[in-house]
Parts: C-alpha cells; structure tokens; sequence
RNA sequence: GCGUGUGUAGCUCAGUUGGAUAGAGCGUUUGGCUACGAACCAAAAGGUCGGGGGUUCGAAUCCCUCCACGCGUACCA
C-alpha cells in the first residue's frame, strides 16, 4: 500500500537519523508510533506523517525533526516536502501505475491482503425465534452479518455462518395455540384471540398464521397420517399434549420455511441452522450445567440454582435453573457457546441487537467460569432501527405497526434494502427512510454507486461499438477493435496509463486506497466504512468522466483512460459483492 | 438509580487510534448537455462539534461534571 510503503521510509528513515545522533536524545522513544494521515489541505500532497509526537521525547522543535527525518530518506521517485511538523508525501508515476497495473493482475481479488493470521471464525447473526416473519431489525443484522462474512472471507479468514434457531421454550406454546385458534376460524368457528391485554400475551395474533391454519386444515389427511387425530380434534378450547406438539411442530416448520425463503432472496447464505431444540436434547445443556456445578460456581436460592457470574465481572449472578426444574434461556446459551468453542473455532462473532447487551458479561462470565478464553467471543451490538414514513419516524417494536423485512424488501428492493442496512455505523440507531430509498434520484445513494458502474459499463461498450450517424445515416466504425480492447485487458502494460495519469491521480489514489480500506473494515469490523468508500470512489470517478473525454481519436491517450474506467468498473464490482449489492450493466 | 449507546451544517451522517483552515451526501443558491448515460459535474452559502470545567504546545477526540434522547436492567425467550 502507498501509504504504508510512505510510513515505512519514515520510519526508516528516522532510525537513521536517532542512529547518527540527528535527534538529540531519544531514550523514551517507542518505535512506530507514527500515524499516516490525509492532508487536510491536498496540496499538501497525498498522504502526510506528523512528527510532533516525537518534540517532548527529542526536545527538538517538530520542524527540526521533520527535516532531519527528510534528510535520511533516499527516494527520488516520490515528493517529500516539510511543513511545520509535518512530512507531506506525493506519489510519483511509479507507485501510482503499480496500483493499477496490480488491479489488472488482481481482478476480483484485488484488495485482499497479502499475508494476515488466518482465522477460523463462527459468525452467528439474526438468530431470531420461529414464530413470526421477520421485521425489519432483523434486516439490518442479515444484510450488515452477511456483508461482514463476505468481507472477512475477503480479508482471508475462514467464516462459518451460523443462525441459531430459539425454537425452545414457552414461545413455541404459544405459536401452537395460536395457530389452533386460525384453525377453528378456517373450520368455521366463531372464536379470537383473547381481548384483554394480558392474556393477549400468550398468543400471537398475527395475520401470518391464517395462511398457515389453511395450508393445515387442506393437508390434515397427510399431516395426520399414522395418527388417529383428525382436524376436529384441533378444535378444542385446550389442547392435549399430542395435539399441541403437532400444532407446535407444523407452524414452527412453516415459520422456519418462511424465513429461510426470505433470507436466500436476501443473498444471505448461511452455512448451518442450529436448532436450539437439538442442543437440549443431544444433553449439551445438562452437561454443561453439571460443569459449571462442578466448578463451584452454582448454589442455590430459593429453589433456584444460581450461576455465580458476578466473579466474573457481571453486575450480578443469574438463574440457571429455575425452581420449577426448567432451564432458562441463559442455560441453553452458554450450552450453545461451549458448542461452538468445542467445535474448533479460533473466534466466535456474534451480532446482537442493543436490546441484548446485558447478555454479554454473562455469556462470557460462563464461557471463563468453564475454562476457556473469554475473548474468543466478540460480541457485536447493533444499535436498533427506525422506520420513516413520510418524514415521520415510527418506532418499531410494537405488533401494531410492525413492517415486515418482506413488505420492506418488496417495496424497496434487494440491492437498496442492503445497502442501506449497512451505511451506518453498528454504533448508530439507524433510520430507515422508505420513500428515500425508493428513489431513483440523487438523493438515494445506492442508485449513485451504481449509475457510476453503469456508466463505466456504458463506456466500455462504445468502445467496441460502431455506430450509425442519425444525420447522415451513415456507419461510424468502432472506435476500437475487439481484439484491440482484449489485448488491453489481457496484456495490460502500466506504461498504459502514463498518458492520463496526472489528470486521474486522485482516482488512482482512490482506487489503491482500496486495500487500506479492506484492512480497516475487516479489522474493525465495520461494513458501512464500504458504503462511504463506494460512494467515494463514484465521486471521483463521475468527476473524472466529466473532465476527461474517454473515447477519442488519440488512440494511446483512449487507451490509457480506458484502463482507468476498466479499473473503477473492476473495484467498484469488489466492493459492491462485500456489500451483497448488485452491479448492473445498465440501469 | 445502575449499565450501555448517541448528541458535529436546515436534514442524514463521517471524522483512521490527540494534530494543519472541523468534512461528505441531501436540501438551498448559481453555472454547465446538438460529445462517451445530466440518475452527472463545477461552485457558493451554511458550524459556539449538547453545556461547563480539566489535562496538553494542541481536544470533536482523553478525564470530571451536568443536560437531552434511545436501549437494557426477569426464576421471558
């Protein structure tokens, strides 16, 4: 990278001169404590070192030390200049032709990092009950986790992407005596869910299981086969414990259906569903209770047995087993870790909703109670989001106005529902605007990042295109010959791009800055630093397309800008397949 | 109360680990198409970085304190 092969002069630079003695005394020195940044000013040049850290420790004025760390380096193929305390750095043609010539050899590739500690990661996400359709919370963490897998793939790593299912629990009660209720309504029953608000709570009263009681009623003789249940049986104010496992299993499996439907036509592509249900059954769970009571780490109160995970930084200790013998949610949580840790994985990422957040010190107080490294476990939590409808926000959350992920999808559409998922930082309530989204316009981002694409598409066509004169009628011949157009492909020389450099240096620049930002996102963990580059890099490239003519009659200088509208075109391709986003040919 | 996140231009948000004159997009104003896609570009106006203290040569960034808003604070999942 430019700007760290700049930071590595520097920094060898100012070895040499502490070693000649150029600095005064630098005992307290820590070595590569310096920061490349940006010039606020760009004339200043590219990239830009401020060495007035180095002042107290040297006690020599930061200009002094700017000029003496200069003096030290020997490259007269870029521009170092001193002002004040800063070292400003100008890439020569040498750096700049490299970053593109390495987007011709790279392709697809170009981004990824040469050598990093490859890890293998378990990233889990959405992980939401099967009792509903989604909302559109749940949105932001299928398009934010599937980008983040994309991009730590990218980056190199190993990622398994995993959605654990809670279909444990109270909660799958009450979505089978909700569904018996749509069933007695389709069977003719004058029934409903109950009116007063607390009872209300045991049901889910939804329109989305009507669908489902009439996919059960039509296919009962099936359902029920080996059964001596009909439909009939169903309709009774309380259920039997057999009637209500099929009920539980059957709307359970259609809500499961209706969700993995969803997330494909979302592009995200888990690689496991983990049922919670299997995990309590396989005895994971009781095993690792004993485990912790083993560790001295359960007493009991109440009836109840405690974890003592305030010896481990929670603010207090928690139910494990309830007085009534079940487990809680927590349990089969830490169950579920110990899983993944058990299963070799280097390092396990969770994305979690806010809402969530007191759940971390005690899934990870369990994970150190029992042994294992603590900080294995990363823990992502993604502020929550708000719907804007015509200017107004909506709080989400609430049944009442709950918009579903599918509703939203429908209305606004795979590439934009994504990107806009993921333009903000996790650390941000997000606001959801819908009509803006919708837009075509200028106003909308994701259409911004990919009339650029289009346009460079466009571009690339005409160069190979003849045309027919609407005046004259007559053919005008291609500007360029196909085998032409393949050779500048395939063979890419980086003397090429020397015609049009000094025009497109801030494009170049932009470009290379490509693999800096692979490292800060994937490091960091942050998806939406990828929607502010994209826009970026269409920015300067729009830019650039306004200032310069691409297809013309000087066929070396055509060429050259060409390579260019080839490179934009290959790493705005990179960059939208991280965001899960489509880069259309034409629009 | 405690925990946690947020507060930066009219609106939505960046700000790379303390640095140069605080930056984008939208909106507003002005200019640019008989030329490769004007779904674009160029330019201007717009700021007490929530308030107040402190540390430092230097603070939107670190510390303290206060204010406002979101989320959490279950033997629910």
């Amino acid at each position: 990278m430019i700007k760290d092969y700049f930071l590595n002069n520097v920094e060898n630079a100012l070895k040499n001169a502490i070693l000649k003695g150029n600095l005064g005394q630098m005992n307290d020195y820590t070595p590569n404590s310096l920061v490349v940044e940006k010039p606020k000013n760009p004339d200043f040049g590219d990239f830009a070192v401020n060495v007035s850290s180095l002042a107290r420790v040297a006690r020599i004025a930061p200009p002094a030390i700017a000029n003496a760390i200069v003096a030290e380096i020997d490259d007269k193929d870029n521009e170092y200049s001193v002002i004040g305390g800063f070292i400003n750095f100008k890439a020569g043609q040498k750096l700049l032709l490299a970053a593109i010539e390495e987007i011709f050899k790279k392709k697809e590739a170009f981004g990824r990092p040469e050598n990093i500690d490859k890890e293998k990661i378990i990233l889990e996400y959405v992980s939401a009950n099967p009792t509903g359709p989604f909302h559109i919370g749940h949105g932001r963490w299928a398009a934010m986790g599937s980008a983040l897998a994309n991009l730590l793939k990218f980056y190199g790593h190993e990622v398994y992407q995993e959605f654990y299912i809670n279909d444990a629990g109270s909660q799958i009660q009450k979505l089978g005596n909700s569904l018996a209720i749509r069933i007695r309504q389709k069977m003719g029953e004058d029934v409903d869910f109950p009116t007063d608000e607390l009872e209300r709570k045991n049901y889910y009263p939804g329109d989305y299981l009507i669908p489902v009681a009439e996919k059960f009623v039509e296919n009962s003789a099936e359902i029920l086969k080996g059964t001596s249940l009909e439909v009939k049986d169903f309709c009774k104010p309380v259920q039997s414990e057999e009637t209500l496992n099929i009920l539980c299993d059957f709307a359970k499996n259609e809500m499961e259906n209706l969700q993995k439907a969803l997330l494909e036509n979302f592009r995200v592509n888990f690689d496991n569903f983990y049922s919670e249900l299997t995990l309590h059954k396989s005895g994971k769970v009781d095993e690792c209770v004993n485990k912790l009571k083993a560790s001295g780490k359960i007493y009991t109160k109440d009836g109840a047995d405690w974890f003592r995970s305030s010896d481990f930084g929670d603010d207090q200790d928690r139910v494990i087993k309830k007085a009534d013998g079940a487990n809680t949610y927590l349990t089969a949580d830490i169950a579920y870790h110990i899983d993944k840790l058990e299963r070799g994985f280097d390092r396990m990422i969770n994305i979690w909703g806010a809402d969530h957040h007191g759940y971390v010190a005690r899934v990870k107080a369990s994970i150190e109670a029992l042994g294992y490294d603590p900080n294995k476990l990363e823990i992502l939590l993604g502020q929550l989001v708000n719907l804007v409808i015509n200017g107004n926000e909506v709080r989400m959350g609430k049944r009442k106005n709950m918009v579903t992920l599918d509703d939203l999808i429908e209305e606004v559409g795979v590439d934009a529902t994504r990107f806009w998922m993921c333009m903000r930082s996790i650390d941000n309530t997000l606001d959801f605007d819908i009509e803006l989204a919708k837009t075509n316009s200028d106003e909308n981002p994701v259409f911004y990042v990919q009339y650029a694409h289009a346009r460079a598409c466009s571009i690339l066509r005409n160069a190979t295109e003849s045309k027919i004169d609407t005046e004259t009628g007559k053919s005008i011949p291609a500007p360029m010959s196909v085998s032409e157009f393949d050779e500048l492909v395939n063979n890419y020389k980086s003397e090429i791009l020397a015609p049009t450099l000094d025009s497109a240096r801030k494009l170049v620049l932009k470009l290379e800055e490509f693999k800096s930002l692979i490292k800060l996102s994937a490091e960091t963990r942050q998806v939406y630093t990828i929607c502010r580059y994209v826009q970026e890099l269409a920015a300067e490239f729009h830019s650039f397309y306004n200032a310069n003519r691409v297809i013309s009659d000087d066929k070396e200088l055509m060429k050259s800008r060409l390579a260019l509208v080839i490179s934009v075109k290959q790493v705005l391709n990179n960059a939208l397949n991280l965001l899960g986003v489509s880069a259309p040919e034409r629009m």
